[in-house]
DNA sequence: ATCCAGGAAAACG
DNA sequence: CGTTTTCATGGA
């Protein structure tokens, strides 16, 4: 099986990267193995302190996906400028950000809303089952992300069996609104952080936080910095504790945190901000 | 039962 | 215009 080394410099944690809550595709099994589906492949993977050993792509691919080309340690210290992130970096050390699939880790948000991972995780999962290609590997039978076509003609009965509960109409009109993927991609990928932000938001279950999340999960946009009730406990709590305790968050709160997060941690604070939820307690 | 979860749209005043 | 209500699902 093929096997890629990392040397001292290149710090990576496969186990922290996959179960931060990131990326919703991903299962590892009691052996440490993970098993995923990024495009079209199925992809087996598994670390052992600078090995890993993988199945189902080429190097480069895998490089690639887990941003290994990264100078993470440039990249925390960048940030690393207080005793709490500073404490999340050591705890997390070896945690990178993946390059999802930018399709689907936009309807994966606009189902992510007011739930928790793993309802987040099965929701994905009833979609691919549902609408996706069946992809062979090892005996078992995994499933694609479907492409806005196959999600745009869905029949309301198959994707209410996918139970997104609310998010169903959400999914199907981004999924007809978007004629087509790549050019979608491209013009999303050209725009600079805040004017993708606003594009993102146009789409039907795209708000402030989802489009932070597909920014920096699916376009790199290592400016964003995505709010959710997690994030903004800790950010209320260490960093900006004159933040009322009210319990919706307002559009003017999130903007404040946000701008506050691009100031203090710089402009890898949506790196930052996975640190912080990664290491939050709970 | 009640509350909560990687919120956002719609209704309201 | 900013603020409150509603929304579907399942686990704790």
């Amino acid at each position: 099986m093929p096997v890629l080394s990392l040397s001292p410099d290149e710090p990576f944690s496969l186990d922290l990267t996959l179960s931060c809550g990131q990326a919703f595709r991903w299962e590892r099994d009691a052996d440490g193995w993970w098993h995923g589906v990024v495009g079209d492949r199925v992809i087996k993977i598994r670390q052992k302190n600078a090995t890993l050993t993988f199945e189902g792509g080429p190097s480069p691919f895998i490089r690639h996906y887990f941003s290994l080309d990264t100078d993470l340690d440039a990249v925390t210290t960048s940030f690393d400028r207080d005793p709490f992130i500073h404490d999340a970096i050591l705890k997390c050390r070896g945690l990178r950000l993946v390059r999802q699939p930018a399709w689907e880790c936009l309807i994966s948000y606009i189902c992510a809303t007011n739930s928790n991972i793993p309802m987040i995780k099965r929701r994905i999962a009833n979609i691919a089952n549902t609408f996706g290609k069946p992809l062979e590997f090892e005996e078992k039978t995994y499933h694609t992300f479907p492409d806005h076509a196959s999600l745009a003609c869905a029949c309301t009965p198959a994707l209410s069996e996918c139970k997104l509960g609310y998010r169903s109409p959400y999914v199907l009109e981004t999924a007809c609104d978007i004629e087509d993927e790549k050019a979608w991609n491209d013009s999303i990928a050209a725009l600079p952080y805040e004017q993708a932000r606003r594009e993102l938001m146009r789409l039907q279950g795209v708000g402030p936080k989802a489009a932070d999340c597909i920014l920096l999960f699916a376009f790199q946009k290592y400016e964003a910095f995505p709010v959710d009730v997690w994030i903004r406990r800790i950010m209320r709590d260490h960093y900006i504790k004159t933040l009322n305790n009210d319990s919706s968050l307002t559009g003017w709160e999130y903007d404040t945190i946000r701008r506050f997060a691009e100031k203090h941690f710089g402009k890898y604070c949506g790196y930052a901000q996975e640190y912080l939820y990664a290491s939050r307690e709970g």
